[in-house]
DNA sequence: AATGAATGAGGTTTCATTCAT
DNA sequence: TATGAATGAAACCTCATTCAT
C-alpha cells in the first residue's frame, strides 16, 4: 500500500518533467536557446516560474536533458544496427535507414542535438564542458570496429585513414539527414527514399561505374 | 577638388567600415552572436559605441556584412571553378580544391557563414528573413547545371533527381570542411589531403570498385 | 487519562520546537538571517518544509525566539549575580565572571541576541518593532540600582549621570565579551582571565593609582 | 583648453558617482544592506537603474566605497591625534575628542563603517574578504605605539599585554560612540560631554580614587 | 500533524540603442 | 563625425509562504 503510494508520486514527477521538457524542447526548436525564456518554458508548461527550478538547476540543464535523451537513444540506433546485421554493407543500410526513421520521428530532439553536438552553435554553453565528448567512444565505437574490419577486408578504400572516413561519412550523414529533416523542401520528406539516396551516395558514390 | 574630398573621404569611410568589420569578424568567431556585445566590438575597433551606429543599423547588420561578404567571395569561386574546367570530373575537383583552400585562409568568415547558413545556428535572427535565400540561385547555378549536364550525359545516377544530389553533395562538402577546419583535429588541417579525399570520396564512394 | 495524554503530546510538541531552534540558532550563527533560508532550517532539524510553520509563524519568529531564550537567561545571571554579593565592587566582579562564563558556554545564542540588540546589524528586521525595548527595565534595573546606590555612597564618580555611566560601563563589557568571543583571537579565549581584564577596567581604569 | 574640457567631465563624473553615494549611504544607513535595492538606490539618486553600474560594479562595491572613505578620514584623524600631543594622556584625549566631533558630523559614515567592521554585522559579505584587515595596522598602528610606550614608562597597568589592553580601549570607545550617536538618547547627544565621559571612563575608571 | 510541490513577487545585473555634446 | 553616459526592458534565479494531500 505504501510502496503503492511511492509509486504514484514518483510516477507524477516523472509525468511533470516530461511536460516541462516537452514544452522546452517545442520552444527550444522553434527559437533557440538563448531567446528562450524560462517564462516560456513555465507558460507553456503551465506551471509557476519557481516550479521549473523544483525539477531542473537551471535553463542549461534542462536542454542538456532533452539531448541527453536523444543521446541515449541514438547509442541503441546503433547497437541495433550493429547486432541485426552481417556484413558492411547491412549494416550501413540499416543504420542510415533506421536512423532517418527514428530522427523523422523525433525531429525536435535530433535538431536539438544536432545544434549542440555539431560545433556550430555557439548559443549554448555545453560546449566548454568536456563531458559530452565522453559519450563519443560509447556512440561512435561500433561504427568505428565496422569500418577497420571493412578496410582490412578490404572492402572501403585504404586511401584514408579509418578516422578521416569515419568522419567524413558520420558528417556527411548527420549533415544531410538534418537538412532533408528541416530543409525547406522537408515537406516531402520521405524517410525510405532519403535513406536510400544517402546509402547509395555512401557506398558507391555518385559517379555510375 | 570637392570631388576629390568626398573620394578620400568616402575611402576613409570605407576604411573604418572594414576596421569594425574585421573586429566584429573575430569577436564573433569566438564567442557567438548573442555574446558578442557592442561595447567588445567598440573597444576592439578602437572607436566610440555610438559611431559603429554611424556605419551599421545594429548589431544584427554587422553580421550579415560579414556574410555577405563571404558570399561574394564564394561566388567567385564557383564561377571560376566553373570557367577553368571542361569535364565534370575537373569542375568538382577544382571547385573542392579552390573551396577547400579558400576557407582555410579564410576561417572565420567561412565559420560566421556556415553558423548563419546552415540552418543549425539560430543564435541569430537573419533566419526569419528570407532575404537570404535570394542568393541561393546566384551560389549554386552553375553547380547545378554541371550536375544536369552530367546527369543528362550518363556520368552520374540517375537513380535520384538533380535537385537531391546537389543538395547531399553541397553538404557532405560543406560540413566537412567545417570540422575540417574548426574541429578537434584542425591542427593536422592539410588543404590538399582533406580536399584529395572530398574529392575522391564526392566521385567514386568509399567502396572499392 | 487524557490530561497524561495531553502531556505527552504537549512534551513532545516542545521537544519538536527546540530541535528547531537548535538547528536554526547554528544557521544563523554562521550565515546570518538573511542568508539562511527556511529550506536550511527544516533540512538541519530533519523536519518538513511545512512543518516549520507548525511550531512558528514565519522566519522572524525563530530568530526572535532565540533570541528571547538568551533574555531569559541574561535576566537570571543579574538576579544572581546581585542576590549573591554585597559590596558594589563584588557584584560587579560576580557580575561579569559569570556572564563571561555563561556566554562562552553559549556563544550562539549570546552572539545571536547581540547581533539583534546592538543596532548595529540591521540585518534582521526585529528593530522595528519596539517590543524588544520593552524588557530593558527588567533586564538592567538591578544594574541600575547598584550603580544608583554605589554613586549615593560615594563609591563611584558623580562627574556623570547614572544612566551615562550604566550605558558606558554595560556597552564597554558587551562589546568586548563580543569580541573575545568571536574575535579573531578566540581561540586563546580564557574566561577567567578575560573577566579579570574587564573588572579591573571597569572598576580602576587603566591607568596606574 | 583641452585639459580645461577634461577637468570639467572628470568633475562631472565624480560629483555623479558621489551624488549616488550619498543617497546609497542614507539608504544603507535606514535599510540595511540586504533591504536596499538597486532600484532604491536608483530613485534616490535620480538616475536610471543602469547608470549606476556605470559608476559602481555592483551593490556590494557602492557599500564598499562608503566605508572606505570613512576608513580615510579615520586614519587622519589617528594620524592628526598623535602629532599634535605630547602625553600618553594628551593623546587619549584627542584622540576621542576630534574622533567623537568627527562622527558625530558624519554618523552615517560612521555607522556602517561599524557595522561591516564589528564582526557582529553578518549581512554584507566584506566578511569574507580579508582585504579590510589589511588596514589594520594603518588604522591602529599609532594607537598601539603610544601603549606600548605608555606602559613601558609605567603610565599604564602592566597586568595584561598591550594587544588586550588596546583591543578592550578601542571597543570600548567604538560600541559607546556608537550607542551615543545612534542610541535612543541620540537627541541628547553632545560632543563634549560624551567625550569626556569617555576619556575619564578610559583614564580613570569608573571608581573614585 | 507532517509534508513538500507550487507559486510569483522581487532582486540583481546586462546590454542594445539613443542622444546631447 | 565621434563620443560614451544614460537608459530601462528584460533575463535569470531565489525563497518565504501556502495548501492539498
Amino acid at each position: 500500500m505504501e510502496q503503492e503510494n511511492i509509486g504514484r508520486k514518483e510516477r507524477e514527477k516523472l509525468f511533470k518533467r516530461a511536460e516541462i521538457l516537452s514544452a522546452a524542447e517545442e520552444l527550444f526548436f522553434h527559437k533557440g536557446f538563448t531567446a528562450t525564456t524560462l517564462d516560456d518554458i513555465a507558460v507553456k508548461a503551465e506551471f509557476g516560474k519557481g516550479t521549473i527550478y523544483n525539477y531542473f538547476a537551471n535553463k542549461e540543464e534542462i536542454y542538456l536533458s532533452i539531448v541527453e535523451d536523444f543521446i541515449h537513444k541514438f547509442i541503441e540506433i546503433v547497437n541495433e544496427a550493429d547486432k541485426e546485421s552481417e556484413s558492411f554493407k547491412e549494416f550501413i543500410a540499416a543504420y542510415i535507414s533506421r536512423l532517418y526513421c527514428f530522427c523523422h520521428d523525433n525531429r525536435v530532439g535530433y535538431t536539438l542535438y544536432v545544434r549542440e553536438f555539431s560545433d556550430i552553435n555557439i548559443d549554448t554553453v555545453i560546449h566548454d564542458k568536456c563531458a559530452y565528448f565522453d559519450r563519443y567512444p560509447q556512440m561512435f565505437q561500433p561504427f568505428k570496429n565496422r569500418f577497420d574490419k571493412a578496410q582490412k577486408e578490404g572492402i572501403i578504400t585504404d586511401r584514408f585513414d579509418i578516422e578521416s572516413i569515419v568522419v567524413f561519412v558520420q558528417h556527411s550523414i548527420f549533415s544531410n539527414l538534418y537538412i532533408s529533416i528541416n530543409g525547406r523542401r522537408r515537406g516531402d520528406f520521405d524517410c525510405r527514399h532519403e535513406a536510400e539516396l544517402a546509402v547509395e551516395f555512401i557506398l558507391n558514390g555518385i559517379l555510375k561505374k
